[in-house]
DNA sequence: ATAATAAAAGATAAAAAACTCTTTTATTAT
DNA sequence: ATAATAAAAGAGTTTTTTATCTTTTATTAT
């Protein structure tokens, strides 16, 4: 029998988040930061955290330099960057189009049944996750009251 | 590269959730359904479907016949449940409990980056499926103004 | 009893997602 | 120029999800 395991976001963009939190934090003074601290820092397997970070980096979300002394790091304007941009990049954009039901339409003209139910959840989910940008994580941030990993 | 399509239910949960509502429809009068019946009226693979029927019915969320006439069908108890009660029997109660960036728990105490942000967000997203009752949609969709399928 | 029906169960197969390992390319410092 | 570093790219493997096909079991009607 089947065990699923849902959850908002795939696995991929729960990494692609936390990677870009965690170097947005680290980002404040011009650091760089490889893959092995970004792995590290966020409990994601390293080489698969590194093909993550390739798709942000040539999707322009974040910078990269390779060689010593090298890593990825973030200038002002990716800070501006929201987690609905993360989100895009990594599982594209099916939470803005898609029918919550898998209809191969999401419409007003032809809607499924919790069509109009899902509507304001989903209104909210969006304007959240566009709202909240990396920068704004990283004022919160400082505090130190929040874990990108716990084991 | 990759190219994920992440929606709010897994495939196997939007099939039970149309299926019970299709199901919940025919049963206004005593009705049995037959599998074929069901993956034709939602667009889902009859086998499937089937598996995911078996489940729902293990999970006495619904009533099974077999032999002539036999089939699938509610009585009034089957249709209190609820949208979240598909979900939970199908995707489990991982989007009670899960934290949505992937940490081992989700608390206040260890808070992701994110949790305050989505606590919101989810408590709506409980609280329309659970009140949400086949019934409920039942009453709503004799106007016909909403589809199971569409290609 | 027998045949027909329809769900239940079992066993694979295909596709997608998650993860790993190796090689290449660019950069820096010596 | 050379060696060291670190990201980028390539080429897998493993696991999970989705889907299909076949056999079995229970029920009904003849
Ligand atoms: S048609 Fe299903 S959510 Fe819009
Ligand atoms: S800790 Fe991440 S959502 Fe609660």
């Amino acid at each position: 029998m089947f065990q699923q395991i849902k959850t908002m976001f795939s696995k991929s963009c729960e990494y692609a988040i936390k990677a870009m939190i965690f170097v947005a934090q680290k980002s404040k003074e011009e650091q760089r930061v490889g893959i092995k601290e970004i792995a590290k820092g966020t409990d994601a397997p390293e080489h698969f955290m590194a093909k993550i970070m390739q798709d942000l980096s040539r999707r322009k979300l974040i910078h990269s330099a390779k060689g010593p002394n090298g890593g990825f790091y973030m200038d002002a304007s990716d800070l501006k960057n929201s987690i609905a941009d993360i989100v895009k990049a990594i599982d594209g954009d099916t939470i803005y189009k898609d029918c919550v039901l898998g209809l191969k339409e999401c419409s007003e003209k032809n809607p499924c049944p919790v069509h109009f139910e899902f509507k304001e959840i989903k209104k909210n989910l969006i304007k959240m996750i566009e709202n909240n940008t990396l920068a704004a994580f990283n004022e919160k941030l400082d505090s130190g009251k929040f874990f990108l990993r716990n084991k």
